[in-house]
This record gives structure tokens, C-alpha cells and sequence, in this order.
DNA sequence: TAAATTATTTAGATTTGTCTAAAAATAATT
DNA sequence: AATTATTTTTAGACAAATCTAAATAATTTA
């Protein structure tokens, strides 16, 4: 079954935001593709007819077995073409995600497999984010929110909340990006604010916004 | 001014097509595109709104200036993703072509630069074709059909005529392929034949249709 | 030159993905 | 419970790219 570059990009969408609530409603959705609810409910008719999700009108929609597949290897094409960026080609990692976005839909299986061993089977993209394998198996890092982590704690960021340039821009400014270490040093109640101090490197304070933008694993 | 797959392939084909020729019939186009002559006419109106190409009713079309530019860069790009499927991810030099068919749309300017320098700045892609530089221009070779060449001859193939599964399997079967270097021993008048002999190794028989598909340079 | 053939264009329809505006369903407030 | 607000769906229109069938132009053949 060939899908469109647009039917990708919708099954791609509702596997990201079905991760993190249940159904996905069709405003979400609108808002996450930069459409409109009336053109969503016709493509989630579509889709539901190629049996790539499950739809009840008014109740949003979640991805049948065969939706999750097909989002899985988009997901594993866009991850491995933006380690290829970086990686290879140099590019920084707060650059790559638009180029991924078209990359991800180049169709070649043969392709994707031949690009993987080229890498030497990378587990995770420039944004910390696990690259599931051919059958669409990721390793799972436990990863907490920076937010919710105690003072005395090390910790090394893993993955960002959003991969959008002002955010990346503020990482780059404060030094902090995936793998960097950093122990957690007091939390301020007036602002939400946290005071960390990164290995080898001075305390810097991060805001409530960016704390919440920041994925950790223990260290 | 940025162009839609679909306009991106009528105006690489008219580039190629013209090359040959002078104007390039709204027929040829549609075979060439495998789509239909009303369909063709259709498109050339609306690239000709784009001062992308001439184009006279009844007469056939030329590329302008802009318009050969814009070509220039798709080949550019088509050539430079098949050096690196071939160069860098082992793929055959007869089974790029399709997939270089989708690479070759996508639009980040500095990706093709910087793959570019990652290859090495290569000057031909797989077939012997030249890879036009950022500026359009590539390398000239003066380049013999090999039915035209005098026994006695000694020369190194450079380009295939097309890019078919079935001559490159026929090429594959015989042991020629890009930089292969041959002797011409006879011409038979019969059928247009030709006997070689490839450096280092026996004489072989290129029948008249073959012939025609490779190109040579003097050595 | 006139007739027949071939090439090209026009006319009208179709598919895909989108939109706006209006209607209907659901959820939140009073 | 009734009203209001929000969400979602429907209805109808549109642009892009395509197609078939018919009309017209150009070329070839007789
Ligand atoms: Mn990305
Ligand atoms: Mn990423
Ligand atoms: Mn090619
Ligand atoms: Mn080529």
C-alpha cells in the first residue's frame, strides 16, 4: 500500500500526538499540520478507509496496528536522515529537522536499509530521540522531565520537548545539548525556575518553559 | 520561484530532449513524461506563465534561459544522489536511477552543496554523465559514439545511451561498464558488429544495437 | 492540389487535497 | 435544565494535474 506524502504526514502527526494522550481530536491535529479541521475530518475518512486508523466521528481517532507500522518506519526514514545530516554532512542539529521532513518520504526500502548500515545502525537521532529498527522496535530510555527532577540529582539530557528554532537557539546559547551532564541544584517556587550546573562548567539557570522542554535520564 | 515535482520533471525532460533536437514536440514530451499530449499542452502553458520555457503553439518548445538554469540544478542534484548511492551506500550502478528520480526533488539548497563536499566534488556520475557544478557548468568531454569508431582505435567508455535495466544487464553480462578501456579490432559489415578487445583480457563481439548505446573518449 | 494521415490543441470530466461558511453535535456555564 | 461556547462535520467551491473524446492544424501521400 503506497501512501501520499500528505497521508504520511497525517499518519506521522497522529502517531506523535497519540503518544502522549488518547484519541487524537481533530482540532490537534488541524493545528498540528497547519490545516484546517474541515480538510482533516475528510483525510481521516480517507485513512480510515486504507484501514490505517480507527475513526468515530466526534470521538478523534487512533492508529490500527497496520497505522503504527507505516508511522514507524516515517519515523525511523526522518531519524536516520537527520543523523546522516549531522553526522555526515555537517550540518548543526537545529537545522535538520526541515530537510528530514522531505527526506522521510523518499520511498526506497533499499534505500532506508542501505542508509542504516552506512551509519552503523545508529540508536538514536541529533535530538536524543530513539530510531526504531526495520521490524519498528526502539530502545526505551526511562527519560523524566527535567521539571519533576529533585535538587541533588545528575542527570544528562536525552531529547527535547520540540524541535522549533527559538528553542533550539536558547540551547545552543546556554551550551546544552543532547548527552550534556548536569546536576540539578535547587528549584525556586516564586518562578518555577531551576538552578543546574553543568559538568565541568558554571551554574546557570533554566526557566520553568525550558525545564519543561528538557528530557533527562539518570546518570 | 519554486516549482512543484511535477513541473521540476517536464522541465528536466524538455533539457534532455533538446539536447538532441532543436524544438521539443508536445509528443515526445508526453512519451518521454508517460503522459498524454493534452496533458503536455496544459503544462507548457503554465510554465510558459512561469518564463520558464518559449513556447508556439503547433511548434514546440525551448527552455529559456531561466529554465535551463532550473534544469541545469535538478540534474545536478539527480547526479550528484546517484554518485552517492553508488559511492557511498554499495548500490549498483544500475539500480540508482529510481531512486535518484525522487531524491532529486528535494529542495534544500544547502544540502546539495554540502553533500557535494562530502563526495568529494565529484566530476561524473555513475553512467559517465558530467555533474554540473553550482553554477550550471560541467566538464566537456568530447565523447564518440562507439559505432563510429575506426579499428585500430583505442578508447575508454564514458557514458552509456540510456539507462534501461536491460543494457545494463546486457553490460554487466559482458564485463563494461564506466572507465572500461577496449580496443577496436573490426567492423562487419554484415550486421553493423563490432569486435573488441577490453584491456587485459579476450576479444568480444558488440553487436550494432549495443554499439550504439556506449560512448567513448580517445585515449 | 486534394485527400488522408498525423500531431496538437480544446472542451469537458475526474481525482486529490484544500478551503470557507453553515449546520450539527458535544461540552461548559449559568 | 437551559443557554452559551466549542468542536466537529457537512456542503459546496476551488486549484492542480490528469484523462478521454472531439476539433483543428500541419504534414505527408497520392
Ligand atoms: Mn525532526
Ligand atoms: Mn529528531
Ligand atoms: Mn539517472
Ligand atoms: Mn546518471
Amino acid at each position: 500500500m503506497n501512501l501520499t506524502v500528505t497521508e504520511e504526514n497525517y499518519i506521522k502527526s497522529i502517531f506523535h500526538l497519540q503518544q502522549a494522550e488518547g484519541n487524537v481530536s481533530t482540532n490537534e491535529l488541524a493545528a498540528s499540520l497547519h490545516t484546517k479541521p474541515a480538510s482533516v475530518t475528510d483525510m481521516l475518512k480517507k485513512l480510515t478507509n486504507k484501514n490505517l486508523l480507527n475513526y468515530i466521528p466526534y470521538q478523534g481517532v487512533r492508529l490500527t496496528k497496520d497505522g503504527k507500522k507505516q508511522a514507524l518506519m516515517i519515523v525511523r526514514k526522518h531519524r536516520l536522515w537527520e543523523f546522516f545530516l549531522v553526522d555526515k554532512l555537517q550540518f548543526g542539529w537545529d537545522e535538520v529537522h526541515e530537510v528530514a521532513e522531505e527526506l522521510e518520504h523518499v520511498s526506497s526500502k533499499k534505500l532506508v536499509e542501505k542508509l542504516d548500515s552506512f551509519l552503523g545502525h545508529p540508536k538514536f537521532d541529533p535530538h536524543g530521540d530513539p530510531i526504531p529498527d526495520i521490524h519498528g522496535n526502539m530502545v526505551a530510555v526511562r527519560q523524566f522531565n527535567l521539571i519533576d527532577i529533585k535538587p541533588g540529582t545528575l542527570v544528562e539530557v536525552c531529547s527535547v520537548g520540540s524541535q522549533s528554532a527559538e528553542l533550539l537557539e536558547l540551547l545552543r546559547h546556554k551550551n546544552i545539548g543532547i548527552s550534556t551532564e548536569m546536576l540539578i541544584m535547587k528549584k525556586f517556587e516564586f518562578d518555577h525556575s531551576v538552578e543546574i550546573k553543568i559538568k565541568n562548567s558554571q551554574h546557570i539557570n533554566i526557566s520553568q518553559q525550558l525545564a519543561q522542554a528538557l528530557f533527562v535520564k539518570l546518570v
